[in-house]
This record gives structure tokens, sequence and C-alpha cells, in this order.
DNA sequence: TCCTAATATGAACATATGCTCATATATAGA
DNA sequence: TCTATATATGAGCATATGTTCATATTAGGA
């Protein structure tokens, strides 16, 4: 195939698709994914849950929402995180049955 | 949801979807596979094409071919790299998708 | 065998990443 | 308003990552 030939991404594409990726690379952030793809939970919560600093989870969930993975609410001083974007918890869904296979 | 009802992923599993996602999230790495996901290819087109050093792009697919995500085939003196896991295509196809719309 | 082209690889380096620690902010209740 | 609880955030640090540079390896042709 002649280099005029290929389909490339833009680099642009490339760094939002990448950002997606690597916002799934990281095994904490993996592990936080998917307890809010079961439900929506409060950061101690998942402190406690996954064995964490409250300061490492809320760095992560900062990055997570940054990127629009997942949204806040909240309630009195507790705020509940939950997954905003189907289609990565698709991804993150499919790796797994991937990974079971 | 109390923790004892949770759906866990073992940290064994955890390590290995994160390090599919790892693959995909660096846009070097992304690029390659998205080339490969359209022709096998020799190590220096893949330079060429990504306007990269052949001793970059070696590393890469170094990489990729340790957690098996490329093969390799020789023909003389050039070894030209293919996709070697379609459901990691298809999660790199899908992402892309994802992000034209 | 000698030379060239293609690829692979180890070391070093600069940057990115994820965590901890300390502290700031926000909200509810007394 | 004072205190306690929950969360957020900035700085600093240790490790991981991706590239370059130099060089090694492999295969074909003269």
């Amino acid at each position: 195939m002649k280099v005029s030939e290929h389909t490339f991404l833009t680099d642009d594409k490339v760094d939002s698709i990448s950002q997606i990726f690597k916002a799934l690379a990281d095994p904490t952030r993996l592990k936080i994914l998917y307890l809010l793809s079961q439900e929506e939970c409060a950061v101690n919560h998942i402190a406690q849950v996954l064995d964490m600093s409250q300061s490492a989870v809320s760095h992560q969930l900062s990055f997570l929402r940054n990127i629009r993975l997942v949204k806040k609410r909240r309630e009195g001083t507790n705020v509940f995180y939950s997954c905003d974007d189907e289609h990565v918890v698709s991804l993150l869904h499919q790796a797994i049955n991937h990974c079971d296979h």
C-alpha cells in the first residue's frame, strides 16, 4: 500500500482515543471504573472497597471526571460518583470478557 | 451495596486487562496498531509512514509482540508485522467510532 | 568473504505518572 | 459559631515510560 492510500487518523483523534485508553490502562482506575459500572459510589466507599487512601482515590476521580468518564453528585457531605460514558464502560466489559476467554 | 456483594476482578485479571489498554494508550502504538490493522507492514515502512525513527518503531513492535498483539514474518532482510489479536483490533475500531460521534 | 540493507537491542536520559503527606474546602449538626 | 466528617488539592518524590544514540545481528548480493 502506498503512503498516499492509507487511511490516517488525525493527531487530535489519536490524542483523544489514546486518552480514553490511558484512563483504562492503570489498574487503579480500571478497578474504580469497574466498581462504578456496578453502582454509584461515594469517595470513601471506593477507598475502603479498593483498599486505597482517600487522597489517591480523589485524585483519580478528578482525572476521570476531567475527561468526562465519570460524573459526580453531592448529597450532604458525601459525593457520589458514577460512570458517565456508556461506550467506555462497554469497552471495559468487552476487555474483561476477552480476558475470560 | 455491601463490600461482600461486589463482583471483583482478580489482580491477575486487572493486570492483563490494563496491559491491553496500556498498549493502546500511547499515541505511537495506537498509530502502529491502526496501520497494521489495515495491512501487514515492514518496520522501515512503518517508520516512514509515521515519521518515526527505525529504532523507536522496533522497540514498540517488540513491546506489542511481547504481549502478543502483533506477530512477525521474515522475508529476506525485511520483517513484516501484522495484528495478531482481532479482539483488540475491534476495541480500537470501536474507540475510533466513539470519537467520530 | 566483504559489503550493504533491514532490523534488533542495551544504555542513558528526559518526561510522565501515581502515590503520599499536609492542608484546604464544604457541609451538617450541636 | 464551633466541631466533626467527607472530599479536594498542591507539592514533592519514586518509579515507569518512550525516545535517542550507538552498536549488534541477520540476510542477501557482488
